[in-house]
DNA sequence: TAATTAATGTTAGCAGTGTAAACATGATAA
DNA sequence: TTATCATGTTTACACTGCTAACATTAATTA
């Protein structure tokens, strides 16, 4: 017989709905929804979280330490370009792997960070990490970093959206010779060498 | 007296979903609301949209079409660098200035481009701009043109949602010297000199 | 021109949503 | 032990996308 009190509801609705974003993307997720696959009533989720935003940013805050977590580097030894590459690739790699998830993190579904400190803290750290390697690769000044570290995130996080909805696009169309199908595919597939060439530009200026 | 039939209920709609959408994104916009706006039935809508998406879809194509105008080169006569910089500092400004519709043409609002054709041909036709003028500048093979093509365009693609990002952020917050905010203003303030650096370099190589 | 059909509108209704208010239960603190 | 407070439930409201059945008018055809 289950008791009136779940014990751990908070976190298992934040599991829960961290599933079923990813599965569904988070514009089919629903409070209710949740709550039913809780086996609990359709407003408890209420007592833990205000309104659905706050819901998303904990999927969101659990996404970037994911994220953090799939490209991290350790930038208190030598940072090389092969890591900086390999790093690119594994940002790039997880925002395909779990895209919905990255569409939550990266889109609207929560309109400021600021408003959950959790959320913009776990962001700050992603960047943080990628500065902190570019850092420790060259001997530049401020300003040179923030130039070279904007970029590559630019990149990366430009890459992770043109490729999937090229991808998208390109599943049911005769692929042109000459439109963005091709081309996202064949970035796609040598994501490496693309990064390389991105990072070898960036490193030598 | 109004008559039974609109007339040009259509054009309206899009009309006023593209106002709407914009000034509220795309996610507060509701079918119903836009009935009313247009002094129509609830569901008169739905004799020119099958469903939602299908009004989403109208709403990025006019997107993609005043996007690829607002950064549109004559790629039949010459092309220079100064005019690649140009129309990235107009890509990036359309991304911002219109972030709602932005956010709709390149998000999961409209699952798959491939559904609705002049949805793709729009789409298709922006970048197709940007490879041409890529072609026009220098005498690279298509391979390689592929390749900065599509460094570029996730640049300045990932720029948009980065510096979007970072200013929602920035604005609720005690900026520290090195996170995310300071460098995604600073970027968004010298737009120009930072796209001419990433160009700069993809042109040499 | 008259009759028929197709396009475009309306009304009513279903199932689902976020969220607020009032109330119930039970764990924790006084 | 009792009072409080966190956490659960029930009920309700206003809203949503969308379907089915019906009304009106414009367009097409006999």
């Amino acid at each position: 017989m289950k008791s009136y009190h779940h014990g751990n509801l908070k976190e298992e609705l934040i599991a829960c709905a961290c599933r079923l974003c990813e599965r569904d993307g988070y514009t089919k997720l629903s409070i209710r929804s949740l709550a039913k696959e809780s086996g609990v009533s359709q407003t408890a989720p209420y007592r833990h979280f205000e309104t659905k935003e706050a819901l998303y940013a904990s999927v969101a805050i659990d996404g970037f330490k994911k994220l953090s977590e799939a490209c991290y580097i350790d930038t208190e030894k030598k940072v090389t370009k092969k890591q900086l590459i390999d790093k690119g690739c594994r940002y790039i790699e997880f925002g395909l792997e779990n895209a919905n998830t990255y569409d939550l993190m990266f889109g609207t579904a929560v309109g400021n960070f600021a408003d959950y400190p959790e959320l913009l803290d776990s962001a700050n750290k992603t960047y943080d990490n990628m500065r902190s390697s570019f850092r420790k690769l060259a001997n530049d000044s401020e300003d040179i970093i923030s130039f070279k570290c904007l970029t590559l995130w630019s990149m990366i996080h430009g890459l992770v959206g043109i490729i999937r909805k090229v991808h998208v696009v390109g599943d049911n169309l005769k692929k042109p010779s000459d439109g963005p199908i091709s081309t996202g595919r064949m970035v796609a597939d040598n994501l490496e060498q693309h990064l390389d060439r991105v990072i070898s530009g960036l490193i030598q200026n």
